[in-house]
DNA sequence: TTGACGGATCAAGAGAAGTTGATGTATTGA
DNA sequence: TCAATACATCAACTTCTCTTGATCCGTCAA
């Protein structure tokens, strides 16, 4: 039964909030490979520069990406593990019943 | 890299964005024991029943949970998978960082 | 220094989601 | 058939989230 303690669960939760939004999917899924600088992820998606600084500060907030400055640029990442535990939970799913 | 596809991706987000809330994740976890009825998740949450019935309805919506009616009474269940999903997303996120 | 660029942040508005209390519906027992 | 129980749904309201455009901040090159 293993009951994920409070804390986790906390922390799954601010993650499970940010990953259900499409836009933050998106990048999550552009990250995963490897990390990227904010004007191409502007360009991938198609969007507004304040529209997207602000998924990515949900992001941010949330633990699951980091970003790093480089010059004029910053370069955001996805945290360790994130790409796999997303990618993984979509699969538990989906193995769990058609329905879903 | 197996990029999660479009579809999948839509699915995960149904699902990220049920459990992104404290009161629905609470549910699951109260039904990783095995199924409730509504009047058992009422008292164990102390909630009002209309609020409940919101919630419920959201897990529903997102394929997280079925239902199934004996007499007046209707019982909820995770959906199979699903609660392990959960728990192994949580922990993927804390073996990766810490930070998270 | 100054201007240009890459991003963050802010303020205002629109829309989605959550809460609450009232009402509706199916089921059961009297 | 009637009342009570268990739950869903609805309407009104509040609160949160997202989008957009403007403005600010740090970095670089001239």
């Amino acid at each position: 039964m293993a009951p994920t303690g409070p804390r986790n669960l906390r922390r799954a939760q601010r993650c499970f909030r940010a990953l259900g939004d499409e836009t933050r999917l998106r990048l999550v899924a552009l990250l995963r490979g490897g990390e990227q600088c904010v004007c191409t992820l502007t360009d991938a998606l198609g969007t507004g520069q304040s529209r997207l600084s602000f998924h990515l500060k949900a992001l941010k907030d949330a633990g699951i990406v980091t970003h790093r400055r480089q010059g004029r640029w910053i370069y955001y990442a996805l945290n360790p593990g994130v790409g796999d535990a997303v990618e993984r939970f979509a699969e538990a799913l989906r193995s769990g019943r058609e329905r879903i």
